[in-house]
DNA sequence: CTTAGGG
DNA sequence: CCCTAAG
């Protein structure tokens, strides 16, 4: 059996709390009592008390005046608001108060029973609710858990007990509410408008009502106008309203339920439609009952989001998840095909990101901010005991509607997708105001350039041409006075880095808006032979073939830069040999730069001439072979 | 991506 | 070296 959680009544036995001193509210103490099977009740166990006192002492706190009062106008103000769009503000207040509430009833779900609360604590409570909603629910004992897991009570209900107790305008409501059966919630008296209950009252099939009664009984339900025609939707929310429960089912929905509740509650709570204040259940349908309205926007959907929230954390609390989930299914489909799907609106989308992120408590995640306050709220009020885990599972999605079907998102979908900046890398890239050839290296590797700065860093070595000049006796090695350092031998010049690359580099880092200037690399007198060899050996034009072949490891060498310099090597030729005879470079004699040595600029004007006409005789393939040769025989003596 | 060319 | 146009 269960033990169930009964709330008693009022009771005065409260004694020095803050509610009696104002006077305005009936103390009302939670008591915990078993219930047997036969439904008896049964006093509840030490253990069963001390579980709860915790609880309790914990609440104490929460439901002050004060508080009770923002929490309900909260609730209030949340029918009216959660038509509308804007009515986020109200929520964060009542979230303190409605954690506060859900703890409480969290605790006792998990206790499932109620133990004789402080005094400090006033729920009213009620009777035990059973609730027959479903009418495919067993009535076993384990029922009625089910049931008022599921059904249970509205966040309104609670939210008014604890007004109730702690304001007496609101008390008198209450009591009235309480007195009167048939009295409409005195949240009614609350809220702005006043929703007549007394359609809900007596047990009414709604589904003998018309559209207009189903909204009118709506508007007793939630407090507020629906435009909805939906008869099955209506039903289902007012069901769902009077309840508290997700397992309303379309058809067959009768308000006695809720009707029951209130006579065996002494009060009715004034919540929504008057929901039996089982308290703890209460917690997990408050939820329920204020996604309801808040989600509602008249659209169905909202229904489905709260029906899986509940049916989770009903089965979570409870592990009862049957019943539930049958309902929730029923629900869906029902509405599914009932209404249009609705696709979530960008904005709703946002808004629910935004909620998800700020709650902490994760599980709130879902629908959507606003719509999802509500819900957000009751939730946390049931889960923070329990859902912990709930929240971790929950986290990572977020729970999207779509056509009136809860999705679980990941967050991540929601996320920006854009690809990663390429150009991160060149940031990396840019980098190397100093340069060190690791770093370059580095960079090169993500890249993914060829790896060659290893050669690059040890080959290195070779001067830049226009330096060195002359000096290649084979190799270059000159160093000159610019590179700073002398390379003894090209092998060895590792750092072979000019003071030149470095300002380049940070020259161009700066200067690039974003794209930084490729770091300035003189071409050095190998790599001129041997991209005049490319050349001879593959033809010009073959730029990317060379650049495979010949300057593996020059990976800053790139085809366009292998088609510049041939292009700075020909006009060179062609000026320089010409006049060759001047020996003197004809522009400048400027002792920093070096002459490309003439014998490249032979064989390159050779290659010239010869893939022209090469070319023109598509010889330029076997040529390539001959003449690289020849090339190399001629002007290279040693160069190669 | 590779070439060609102009800047 | 960069940039762009054109295959």
């Amino acid at each position: 059996m269960e033990v169930e959680t009964l709330q008693d009544a009022e009771e005065t036995k409260n004694g020095g709390n803050d509610f009696e001193e104002n006077g305005s509210l009936d103390p009302v103490v939670y008591q915990l009592v078993r219930v047997e099977g036969d439904g008896t009740l049964v006093p509840p166990t030490e253990d069963e008390v001390l579980q709860i006192e915790q609880f309790l002492d914990d609440k104490v706190d929460l439901p002050s005046i004060d508080d009770v009062g923002n929490v309900e106008d909260f609730f209030t103000n949340d029918c009216m608001l959660l038509k509308e769009p804007d009515f986020e503000e109200g929520y964060s207040e009542l979230e303190t108060n409605g954690e506060i509430h859900t703890q409480q009833f969290d605790a006792d779900l998990e206790v499932d029973r109620l133990k004789p609360s402080d005094d400090s604590l006033d729920i009213p409570s009620k009777c035990t609710v059973v609730h027959d909603h479903k009418p495919d629910t067993e009535q076993g004992d384990n029922n009625i858990v089910h049931q008022d897991n599921a059904s249970t009570e509205t966040p309104k209900s609670t939210v008014l007990n604890d007004s109730c107790s702690a304001e007496k305008e609101k008390t008198d409501a209450c009591s009235r509410s309480v007195n009167n059966s048939s009295t409409g919630p005195s949240v009614s008296g609350v809220t702005s408008s006043v929703p007549d209950f007394s359609i809900l009252r007596g047990e009414v099939s709604l589904d003998n009502l018309t559209i207009r009664e189903l909204q009118e009984a709506f508007r007793a339900t939630f407090g507020r106008e629906t435009t909805v025609k939906d008869k099955l939707w209506l039903k289902r929310r007012i069901t769902m309203g009077l309840t508290n429960s997700c397992d309303v089912q379309s058809s067959g929905c009768v308000v006695k339920d809720y009707k029951i509740v209130c006579k065996d509650a002494k009060h009715e709570l004034p919540t929504i439609g008057g929901i039996p204040k089982a308290e703890v259940e209460a917690t997990s349908l408050v939820r329920y009952q204020v996604l309801g309205p808040g989600n509602e926007r008249d659209t169905p959907s909202c229904s489905y989001y709260r029906s899986e929230d509940q049916q989770r954390s009903s089965n979570r609390l409870k592990g009862v998840s049957t019943d539930n989930d049958e309902s929730e299914g029923t629900l869906q489909d029902e509405q599914g095909a009932a209404k249009r799907l609705r696709k979530p609106t960008k904005r709703y989308i946002e808004e629910l990101s935004d909620t998800e992120t700020l709650d902490s408590t994760g599980k709130l995640s879902s629908p959507g901010k606003r719509v999802a306050h509500g819900e957000v709220l009751l939730r946390q009020r049931v889960t923070p005991l329990q859902e912990v885990d709930s929240l971790s599972i929950t986290y990572p999605t977020r729970k999207d509607t779509f056509g009136g079907f809860s999705v679980h998102v990941p967050y991540a979908s929601r996320m920006r997708r854009g690809r990663p900046r390429r150009n991160f890398i060149s940031f990396l890239d840019d980098d190397p105001p100093v340069e060190c050839p690791e770093v370059q290296m580095a960079v090169e590797t993500m890249l993914g350039k060829d790896g060659e700065h290893v050669n690059h860093a040890s080959s290195a070595v070779e001067v830049p041409l226009t330096k060195n000049a002359e000096k290649k006796g084979g190799h270059i090695e000159t160093a000159e006075k610019k590179g700073g350092h002398i390379e003894t031998a090209d092998n060895k010049e590792i750092h072979s880095i000019e003071p030149e690359d470095i300002c380049r580099t940070d020259a161009k880092t700066k200067t690039k808006r974003g794209l930084k200037r490729k770091h300035h690399r003189a071409w050095t007198l190998s790599e001129v032979l041997k991209l005049v060899d490319g050349v001879a050996q593959f033809g010009p034009g073959k730029w990317s073939e060379i650049r495979r072949l010949s300057f593996a490891s020059y990976s800053y060498r790139t085809s366009v830069d292998l088609k510049d310099k041939w292009r700075n090597l020909l006009r060179a030729s062609q000026t320089q040999l010409s006049p060759e005879n001047d020996g003197v470079c004809p522009r400048k004699s400027n002792p920093s730069i070096i002459p490309i040595p003439p014998a490249i600029l032979l064989r390159v004007k050779e290659l010239a001439e010869l893939q022209p006409q090469a070319g023109n005789l598509a010889a330029a393939i076997k040529f390539s072979g001959q003449s690289s040769k020849a090339a190399q025989g001629r002007g290279s003596s040693g160069f190669l």
